[in-house]
DNA sequence: GTATGTCTCGTTATCGGTAACAAGTGGGAT
DNA sequence: ATCCCACTTGTTACCGATAACGAGACATAC
């Protein structure tokens, strides 16, 4: 037989329907011992692997829930992907990933892509989208998740922290020790409103102390340690009075350090440092980096939780929408 | 209408036959303008989204890519997986992602699951696969790469590296620069293959000199800056005399000279650090950590591009088996 | 006028499973 | 012997698309 035997094959060499050989397979209903293991036995000699194409149409259900993030070559979003994983455990249900590069017309895309497969549910990032994406989700009949973020309208589930809040936070506590000439260093604008959010709330922070930006840099693609440095490299140079950094990351604040590090820049007395995640990588270096921790596996882990435990539209505001708190860690860099 | 649209919905809000509406929406096949504006405008005034599964099913063809890798909190497969996301683009193909945690039998699990969906093809890593797998790859009649790794007998497609020589080159290379008390930092053995066999690799070459490896420390789990750090720390501890320590990865070869740093040890006068993979993290460091290049984005692409192109059976066994060198970027801590 | 070819579009028969319901089978109670 | 019930197993009808083939309409060539 050089084509993939199919339930039929399984079903003759057992001699039972396919309907019971399928039951089998499945575990459920009930067979007797015999037939059990006549069906286990034949599926194993002809090698069957089940058809979930097949299956799936029949039964009209996916074991699947889409998972649509901007990028995978961040630490961020590996950590998120590793808590849905998690969180979808217990529930059978298969992650599939999308990934948007951060762009809305990508992610419309990979959104229509993720809906033709009919998946149980979906998981996106951000609660920023095309109309057209809206009104897909909208029709959906499936539970969608938003996370990372809640600062707006969420479609269904929404679990996240508030961005403007996190950088508002940075903010204080930045003015509140004593720093005054402050710098920033974040992608570009557009590319990631979250970033942008919570710039937005650091700049209300500073504005509440009569301060502002003094002066920033601004960079496109991944963040990285090196790309922090450099621009670090550059923002001082622009501004050598420059007394504490905000950065839009912690790849970027760690690439801050470095250059600290490299060229004998005394931290936090020279210059303080702040960063934003509350990734594992800052565990390692010599100082530790002040950040905003925003739970990322938990984020994960309680979205996939709840798409899981959801039909659209069954639970309540309350518990559909979760806000975390992202809690400063001072480290000492501040 | 509160069920999903069908097809059939769209070819009667347009007046053709299920068939011309397919048709149309493929864009394959002839049809009058006509036709083809009323099937556009009904597909979208029913907010069609096309059942992938039901097509699939039909046309016996799955425009996916299962590709299964160890881990996505790494930045070595986070790369690779960019890789192959360029490589499937030109084809259309999809790529699905499944995780084994470094567990031959969670492998054999994802595996499954992945033919199940009937890919168009696989792409694993590593040559090393549990009997039921290597069972079920070969009765697979798609392509199936293997990638990263070229020491062993692969089944198919083969795109990687030899990790037994990047260390043995690595150990001729710290031989040569005068190094004698080397000691080595890695995952515990039988998590990672591949490990292990740069470890081989790196022994033989140190007792082609009369050496053998110092001290070492493993450790399980991820590799992180801060294990790095932490294990270096107690390697030295332990033999103060060590004047080169070998490590598993970048991340934590990165952690040792974080160890360096804050304590005030010279490299690479005092102790030397190498550690493997070529991560562009090392970029921002203050100095820059000799590593191996694998060329993981590279390696993603060609498997990718291997795997679209092949029909199983159908490449030479020269243009199947693509061998990457790792180059050594001795940088500035050897 | 008939034949031939080109465009377009429709009909039929699956693809490989599963839901829902139907139907044997044998044992125990009456 | 009869009936009922619990267990098992089989039958039928799809799920939503597409391949393969067929057929009508119209134009061109002879």
């Amino acid at each position: 037989m050089r084509n993939k035997p199919t339930l039929k094959d399984v079903a003759k060499l057992a001699r039972v329907s396919e309907m019971t050989a399928s039951r089998v397979l499945r575990g459920i209903g009930e067979a007797s011992e015999h037939t059990k293991e006549r069906v286990l036995n034949a599926a194993k000699t002809v090698g069957y692997v089940p058809n979930r194409i097949a299956g799936a149409l029949s039964s009209r259900s996916v074991n699947l829930v889409g998972v649509v993030v901007p990028s995978i070559s961040s630490f961020v979003f590996s950590e998120v992907l590793t808590g849905i994983s998690a969180g979808l455990k217990p529930s059978g249900l298969q992650p599939i990933f999308g990934i948007t590069d951060y762009d809305l017309e990508t992610e419309e895309t990979v959104i229509r892509e993720m809906l033709s497969w009919r998946p149980s549910g979906l998981i996106l990032v951000g609660l920023e989208h095309s109309e057209v994406s809206l009104r897909m989700l909208q029709n959906a009949a499936i539970p969608v998740a938003e996370i990372m973020d809640t600062d707006g309208d969420p479609i269904d589930i929404n679990v996240g922290i508030s961005h403007h809040d996190a950088g508002y936070q940075m903010a204080k506590t930045i003015v509140a020790r004593g720093y005054r000439k402050i710098g920033y260093i974040g992608t570009q604008a557009k590319q990631d409103f979250r970033a942008e959010k919570r710039l937005a709330g650091f700049t209300k922070g500073l504005a509440e102390a009569g301060l502002s930006v003094l002066a920033s840099e601004r960079f496109s693609g991944g963040s990285s340690v090196l790309t922090g440095r450099e621009l670090t490299a550059r923002l001082l140079e622009r501004e050598p009075e420059m007394d504490c950094i905000y950065y839009s990351s912690d790849m970027t604040s760690a690439g801050g350090l470095m250059h600290c590090l490299a060229n004998g820049i005394k931290v936090p007395d020279q210059l303080a440092l702040a960063g934003f995640s509350g990734l594992d990588l800052l565990e390692g270096l010599p100082l530790k980096v002040a950040t905003s921790n925003a739970s990322r596996f938990e984020m994960g882990k309680l979205a996939a939780g709840l798409v899981t435990s959801a039909k659209k539209g069954t639970l309540s505001a309350e518990d559909r929408i979760v806000k975390l708190e992202a809690k400063i860690d001072i480290g000492d860099t501040l």
